[in-house]
DNA sequence: CCTTATTATGCTCGAACTGAGTATAATAAG
DNA sequence: CTTATTATACTCAGTTCGAGCATAATAAGG
């Protein structure tokens, strides 16, 4: 919930009224699975008040996120910032305004036991994981499902059709991963995730499978994603969430976990390698099965030399 | 540890310092001429108070931006929020978040006399402007500049140095016109534009030639200028700018116009047709010289049908 | 009427990029 | 020594992209 602060014992007065929060979407990479930060059970984004200590937003931000994960964030980027009174449940009175920003850290904080716990951003948008094939909850449930609301209104049947197939891949459109939010906005107007029943407390509608959260943490978590499923195309990002030495296939992993599909391995390596993003460690994996495969490092000189695309 | 709920008293003291303000950058491109919205003799960018009244944030935006122009919004598109101390001249106890807006709109309203006046942005960034080659002050002022800039410190030399041509495109790199926010803010750490001389109130070096803006009204300008040279690739916003029928000329001109480069007739007509993004209204232009034009509007339809391309 | 300037529009051609393979190499496990 | 698994090299056709040539349709000036 977005509400931070407790009992409100100061006098009425119009210029206390708007507060500040930071909300982080912190993602990480371990091994291929992709993961964000939670709180409370995973029920929550990290978040907190944007206080006058703090020097600006972003440092605001790192300043507990470090206190936090107690590693330093190798990427920042501010997401969106929203005010909307009925996103809330505050009394009408009182605004609050939250910042959000994407985070990517290298390390999984796996032993020094966070106060929130990382977890599979999947569980909560189950129909974005594409990497084994479209998810069977997307024809079984969400499609028929989405169908049944376009008929509801005659007059708008149409256009909702049309926003339905591009946004989950169907009637000969294909999917594309990048529209998360979108897809995640969609089923909130559908009624379909149970942050939208919670909203206008009468409709029977039941929800779609997937893990719901607090407030609209799971829509800044679909902006998030999104945003970095487009992002990892055209800058050199993943490389944030990788050690410093790895082989070509982590990276591959990585890159699609992202994106939740998969890619063709050998373009992939020509794309990486034709783009200078990386240079060969000159050592080996001590591997897994198959053929030692060599070990890369960035190079973090693309940073510099010129605006470098990303992967994929 | 995270502060999220009301246990903790001791930010509820600070957090009333804040208050909330909204800028837009509006833009319009009557025939070929990218200009912004300002006040104030072209010094600062309109920007009103976030107010309990308001809707949402968007709205609040749009609420006074229609209140100054009389006509809505076609395209409105958050930019940044920040609230760095040393931005502003305000006093360290007191915080303004600011909530910056890029807007596109169609008409120029020029009669009916709003009380800020629009100015081609050019004005504010005269190196910006590559449409009949390179600016003369790239070579004449500003590289020499940085590379004396750069000659000040031995160590970071060569950062320096680099930083700087793979922003103006010296030495064999080619100019990115999207740049925009980059340059301006090297310019700014180096000294070359007034608002950094005016922060640290002792540095003797002159500023570039550019209008100056108030706060970082211009810093802000530059980031909507940047964001949308990069949007316009990638999706069809310029029609946002354009009237309800035009030449292909004339879609090509004010594309120009914000990129701020040219581009190649012929090709530049095979991709907006190959995709689809006009339809011929039937009519020809009453044009001036040469041969009359088919006038095209804007297929509506491309924005249901699929994610689509932009321009260029 | 004819020439010139100007813009519109159609078409070509090679380079670069992309998607989708085939083929071969190097390791571990049985 | 066969099978499974991964790594890595190479090919090939389709598409896109940058750059140019060629032609069409108008206005203005002689």
């Amino acid at each position: 919930m977005l509400k931070t602060s407790g009992a409100d014992t100061e006098g009425a007065a119009e210029r206390r009224a708007i507060s500040a929060d930071l909300i982080a979407v912190l993602v990480a990479a371990p091994n291929g699975n992709p993961v964000v930060l939670t709180v409370k059970d995973g029920t929550t984004l990290p978040s907190g008040p944007f206080a006058l200590g703090h020097r600006s937003l972003q440092s605001g931000l790192r300043d507990w996120v470090e206190q936090q994960t107690g590693h330093p964030l190798g990427y920042i980027e501010q997401l969106y910032t929203f005010a909307d009174r009925d996103r809330s449940m505050e009394e009408a009175a009182r605004r609050v305004i939250s910042i959000s920003y994407l985070g990517l850290t290298r390390e999984e904080p796996s032993h020094r036991t966070p106060p929130g716990s990382w977890r599979n951003w999947y569980e909560f948008f189950p129909w974005e994981d594409h990497r084994a094939g479209a998810p069977a909850i997307i024809d079984d449930i969400i499609v028929p499902r989405l169908c049944q609301w376009a008929d509801e209104q005659q007059d708008k049947r149409q256009n909702r059709l049309r926003r339905a197939a591009s946004a989950f891949g169907f009637d000969d459109r294909h999917w594309n991963e990048e529209l998360v939010l979108q897809r995640y906005e969609l089923l909130f107007e559908a009624g379909m995730v149970e942050e939208a029943v919670r909203a206008k407390a009468g409709t029977g509608s039941s929800a779609v499978p997937g893990r719901t959260m607090t407030g609209d943490h799971r829509r800044i978590l679909a902006t998030g994603i999104g945003r970095l499923r487009t992002k990892i195309k055209y800058r050199p990002v993943v490389f944030e969430l990788m050690p410093p030495a790895f082989t070509l296939l982590q990276l591959q992993r990585a890159v699609e976990a992202l994106a939740g599909v998969t890619v063709h391995k050998q373009n992939f390596r020509r794309l990486i390698e034709q783009q200078d993003l990386v240079e060969e460690t000159g050592e080996m994996s001590a591997d897994t099965g198959g053929r030692p495969a060599k070990l890369f490092r960035f190079r973090h000189a693309v940073l510099d030399e010129r605006q470098v695309a990303g992967t994929k």
